[in-house]
RNA sequence: GCCCCCAUCGUCUAGGGGACUAGGACACCGCUCUUUCAAGGCGGCAACACCGGUUCGAAUCCGGUUGGGGGCGCCA
């Protein structure tokens, strides 16, 4: 039975780089069937929050991960936050000191901060003199017993060899001379990460550790420990790193890199999901869009590459185009409501008349659409007309003769009219260009910008019944009709 | 500085000794469709970092150089 964990510290929003290595965790635990842990690592007391904690767990359930154990769900291996574990580590910590493979460490941060600095001065190895390393135990524990804080360190050995596979790069060499005798649990009884870490992947049987790249050279320290604990270690898998555009560790200074910004965004959680999990990984058939079911079918560590990958919006938004184009129409509805809720655009109550004129206006501009968000700006044209405000091109246009000419004859037609169906209105164009001998653009695009007061846009033809519609329903912004629209450019011409 | 990892179009990638004239996708450019703009369709530009070795044959294997990235906390 494989067993992977993602395991993340609740000091903020959740990175789309984290979010990869949660994904291919995901996407490896439902390939095999495994399951799929989220344990919690908040053993740094300053920055961890509860809240943070419930955020990451929203985001990523919106992503479309779900786990088989974690704090709020439970599971036989618990508990799976790492601060109400702090008993087992204690445990093996001391272990580890009667065994004689730790030792206490009575050095103080400032002691250890200004060592480091001198040896770094120096050009020198910034690593822990081992000065505690020989204090006789008798001593130490007596020490501790009188109430002197105390760090717990390894005994790291020397001129040792780590060797270990890793499914994505192969065999990694470390030589244990490069290692110091890191902190296995801190003064204040909390565990370090890689102490925690290897005590908590034993307990609770992962089998494989999927992480990123950073996490290379903690893997020898985390092997020393399973070792000195006389435990046999998962199999580990380092993915590549994720950059920004500049080739450094993406940050915000790329654009959004939390998972809530991309929320925010307008970003389907699917194609997120789709265009993570083409960062470093490629399906054998070579497509690019696919369904998230689609991508666990055919998910295999051993097609990860080695390389790191630099994080693409623009290929994100077009997989997010292609994804929005895929999903039944009523969800693009459904996303979109609060995006146009927040522009004003509609009521806190949908009616029947609202949802059946808005499925067809997202109809209409879906294929505009990058982003849910972006509907915000392609609904503007039914919502605000202001001939007043056009720009330079337009004015230009409408200001000239024939357009004029135009738009007068075709408001003399429709002027007396209530409503006028599509088949009507062309019908009436074609009259129009007739009557003045006037056709192609020059009969066209008048009408256009009469209508919209924008240069281009959306095809007339979804337009002209979409405003008809609209003119009839209530909306905290009243939609002009056609009619409405002809006359205020037409006051707008003459100049009033 | 030391340790480790990586290296194919601008970007994501396919490839794993002969199938390579190196394939696909994004972006970009052009054409087309459309009496607008997009979207769509078609086409184009564009890469094996460098040097040496192994081999009949190297993008592919080995060594080095260069470049990039990661790590070197009582953070995770």
């Amino acid at each position: 039975m494989i067993r992977v964990r993602f395991a993340p510290s609740p000091t903020g929003f959740i990175h789309v780089g984290n979010a990869r290595t949660a994904v291919f965790n995901w996407f490896f635990a439902r390939k095999n069937k495994g399951s799929f842990i989220l344990r919690i690592e908040d053993t740094d007391v300053e920055r961890s929050t509860r809240e943070s904690e419930k955020l990451l767990m929203e985001d990523l359930r919106w992503l479309g991960i779900d786990w088989d154990e974690g704090p709020d769900v439970g599971g036989d291996f618990g508990p799976y936050r790492q601060s109400e574990r702090i008993e087992i580590y204690k445990k093996h910590a001391f272990e580890l000191i009667e065994k004689g493979y730790a030792y206490f460490c009575f050095c103080s941060v400032e002691e250890l901060e200004k060592e480091r600095e001198k040896i770094l001065s120096l050009g020198g190895i910034p690593k822990y003199s081992g000065k505690c390393r020989n204090l006789r135990i008798e001593e130490s524990i007596e020490r501790v017993k009188k109430g002197e804080k105390a760090a717990i360190r390894l005994k790291v050995p020397s001129d040792q060899e780590v060797i270990f596979r890793d499914i994505v790069r192969g065999d990694l060499k470390f030589s244990t001379n490069f290692i110091e005798d890191f902190v296995l649990l801190r003064s204040n009884g909390f565990p370090s990460y890689n102490f925690a870490c290897v005590i908590d992947d034993k307990y609770m049987r992962i089998t494989h550790v999927i992480r990123g790249e950073d996490h290379i050279s903690n893997t020898p320290k985390q092997i020393l420990v399973y070792r000195a604990l006389g435990w046999d270690y998962p199999e580990f898998a380092h993915l590549p790193m994720v950059l920004g555009s500049d080739g450094t560790r993406l940050s915000k200074r790329h654009g959004a890199t939390s998972l809530d910004q991309f929320r925010g965004g307008g970003y389907l959680p699917e194609a997120l999901m789709n265009y993570l999990s083409l960062l470093g990984w490629s399906s054998p058939d070579g497509r690019e869009v696919l369904e998230i079911d689609e991508i666990v079918k055919a998910f295999e560590l051993e097609r990860v590459g080695k390389s790191p990958s630099i994080f693409d919006y623009e290929k994100l938004k077009w997989i997010n185009r292609q994804h929005i184009r895929k999903v039944p129409i009523e969800r693009i509805v459904e996303e979109c409501i609060p995006y146009l809720r927040e522009e004003g655009f509609l009521p806190p109550v949908l009616k029947d008349s609202h949802k059946k004129w808005l499925f067809s206006a997202i109809q209409a501009v879906i294929s505009n659409l990058e982003t849910l968000k972006d509907v915000k700006k392609e609904f503007q044209i039914f919502f605000y007309f202001k001939p007043e405000e056009m720009d330079e091109e337009s004015k230009k246009l409408v200001l000239e003769e024939s357009s004029k000419r135009v738009i007068s004859k075709l408001f003399s037609k429709i002027k007396d009219l209530d409503y006028v169906g599509w088949d009507e209105f062309s019908a009436m164009v074609k009259e129009v260009g007739e009557e003045l001998k006037i056709k192609g653009k020059e009969l066209f695009h008048p009408i256009r910008v009469a209508l919209t007061s924008k240069f281009s846009g959306l095809e007339l033809k979804s337009f002209v019944p979409l405003i008809e519609d609209g003119s009839k329903i209530e909306f905290p912004l009243k939609i002009l009709n056609v009619k409405e629209r002809m006359e205020r450019t037409l006051r707008f011409i003459s100049g009033d």
